[in-house]
DNA sequence: TGTTTGAATGAAAGCGCTTACACAAAAGCG
DNA sequence: CGCTTTTGTGTAAGCGCTTTCATTCAAACA
């Protein structure tokens, strides 16, 4: 069944029926409807391919996401995919790894597809390496690239960012405020924002007058992709011998809910009163923290915002209006206290539960 | 940069430039040569919609899947993404939710692009109600159907399954075994794989001479597709409910790790001892299971294993030896003891942590 | 050496759609 | 009531590839 048929039952032309399909122009009222009853009785429906090679597209974008296992990414991938395919485009999905190289070759194959955009998700698009982000400014020659949550200026690249920078600096400061001396960084990730956040903690403390380095700040290596379990464990240890060799600490700021369940193992292992002796905060606000005894204070990072936002201007940059989507946009986060911390000492805020 | 230029610049014509592409039929070495270096010179790639009209297919596979912020999910479809890719089909992602008409929906947009297969993953796919798996069959008619943690007997559907029935049967046999006389069991999904699990319950507890009925099955509600965080103190809150109506247990099976965490806070809360007083078993063997304390003991439904069987039956269809691939495969999940129960008891498992 | 075979190649016909162009009929105008 | 617009429709030329069929040429055989 095609257009041909269709043409010929209806006894129009298949221009005619090209454009009832399209409503690409206009088409009296009485042969319109002659046409969609024959494609409803005869279930018609149109070739994508020949399509594509008429229109050059087929209304897909292409999600490049280093590792959709990840319940954070997963959760971007399902809210971009859920606004993506309401506006009429399909998602092709493709999982990269961290892998630079990786990156690159499938980021061809997505522009082989004759995707009408990509999107990168959660990833480490670094301002700085432009050698290793080559691959998005050939990309964005052809289509245009959407980024959320990392930051690169180049032609027909649009940024959308959490100010993370500012969501570590503001709750370190909190933790400092309310009284603690020896703050602790772990995080495990070295993308964008990880860097971000890494950049906040650091300003914070010496913002304090406190000295930042190996002895405060601690990087326990990067979720393995598609790794089954991130190992908690790990942390909790990580953090043990940490302490073990002559420091110490009575708070601890993390990059991710999971390294902050790995730091109030730690603390109950070490005998630490949560949040007493020891308080922590995590960042990403999910499920986990309701999951933690006591329950986490984390950031909340408005992920779905952020992928509204994304979604949102590629639609209106597909309208012609690209001109009217700035390059780059920042929302900030929000930070949602819980049982893990006593900020309240700081007077400037209440606990939300 | 078409294959009229590559043509032209190389002398030959594009059917034989076509030849060396697909490699289907023979060229000689030194025209296969001379082309292969105008290609990469020019940088030339073969458009997509062309091609797919010439051969009907485009090399993808889409998957439908109920919510893949559904970490469980989410692990699925990042490990069938992964392998498919590999075998070099692209994957089309499309989340549906839980509702069966907007699955129709889908799975017509899904074949509307010509996808080569279409993988369903997690979702209700029940054996019993053929009116609601209509849109199941027909597609299968068109392409085949493979379905993971899905049971449902069609021609060209191939079904892979772990035996959640069993799992749940002999976990819920080890508490029991272990002493306990009141169990309890909560679970939140009413798919295929919920229901197996819920009657391999009620058989371990009719086996046993317990009787099961709604003072020992409580039902907490399906997570929320898209939803940022699972409602874990309202499955506390259900349990304690449940206990103040006067039903008190000494155990609790789950059908998801996330519910076994509520579990353990609800025991927290009411000052139980884990697992003295009171054992809790998951399901699914997820990073919750370390995240707990106690650490979960829980079931691990091979999640990974489904996966790359389900992807690989799928390529051997493709190559068409589809008459070797069984229309139904099951494998057993393995109970994996941690902290929060104390079935060596029995006398027959050892701790595994 | 004449004949057969098979490998290597090219010409050209689709695949199913969109759309530029042409044209007729209808509508609006002074 | 002629004239210009507008509206509705058809014709046919692509879009870039695959593939059938025909053809050429060299090797193999008798």
């Amino acid at each position: 069944m095609n257009i041909y048929d269709i043409s010929r039952k209806t006894g129009v032309s298949t221009a005619t029926v090209s454009r009832v399909i399209n409503g690409s122009s206009s088409v009296s009222e009485k042969t319109r409807q002659k046409v969609l009853a024959a494609i409803d009785e005869y279930g018609y429906t149109p070739n994508v391919f020949a399509r594509g090679l008429g229109l050059n597209t087929m209304k897909t974008v292409g999600i490049l996401c280093a590792d959709s296992s990840d319940p954070y990414l997963a959760q971007a991938v399902y809210r971009v995919e859920e606004h993506c395919r309401k506006s009429g485009y399909d998602v092709i999905l493709s999982c990269t790894g961290y892998d630079h190289s990786v990156k690159e070759r499938q980021m061809e194959s997505l522009l082989s597809k004759r995707v009408d955009a990509v999107i990168l998700v959660g990833s480490n698009y670094v301002e700085s390496s432009d050698e290793l982000n080559m691959y998005i400014a050939k990309a964005a020659k052809i289509v245009p690239v959407m980024i959320i949550n990392g930051s690169i200026n180049l032609p027909n690249v649009y940024c959308t960012v959490c100010d993370d920078y500012s969501a570590i600096y503001e709750i370190t400061g909190k933790m400092i405020a309310s009284g603690r001396k020896n703050p602790l960084y772990i995080y495990n990730s070295e993308s964008y924002s990880g860097m971000q956040k890494l950049t906040g903690f650091r300003n914070a403390l010496a913002r304090n007058g406190i000295e930042s380095g190996s002895g405060n700040i601690l990087f326990v290596g990067s979720r393995k992709p598609g790794g089954r379990s991130f190992p908690v464990n790990s942390v909790k240890e990580a953090v043990s011998k940490l302490a073990a060799s002559g420091h110490s600490f009575d708070c601890a700021v993390t990059s991710d809910d999971i390294l902050a369940v790995g730091a109030v193992k730690y603390a109950h292992a070490a005998g630490l009163r949560i949040p007493e002796d020891f308080a922590v905060a995590g960042y990403n606000n999910f499920d986990l923290c309701e999951c933690c005894d006591p329950e986490l204070t984390s950031v909340d990072n408005r992920l779905d915002v952020l992928c509204d936002h994304c979604v949102s201007s590629l639609m209106t940059i597909f309208s012609g209006a690209e001109a009217t989507i700035p390059k780059h946009t920042m929302f900030s986060g929000e930070i949602i206290e819980r049982g893990t911390t006593d900020f309240r000492q700081d007077g400037s805020l209440k606990k939300t539960q």
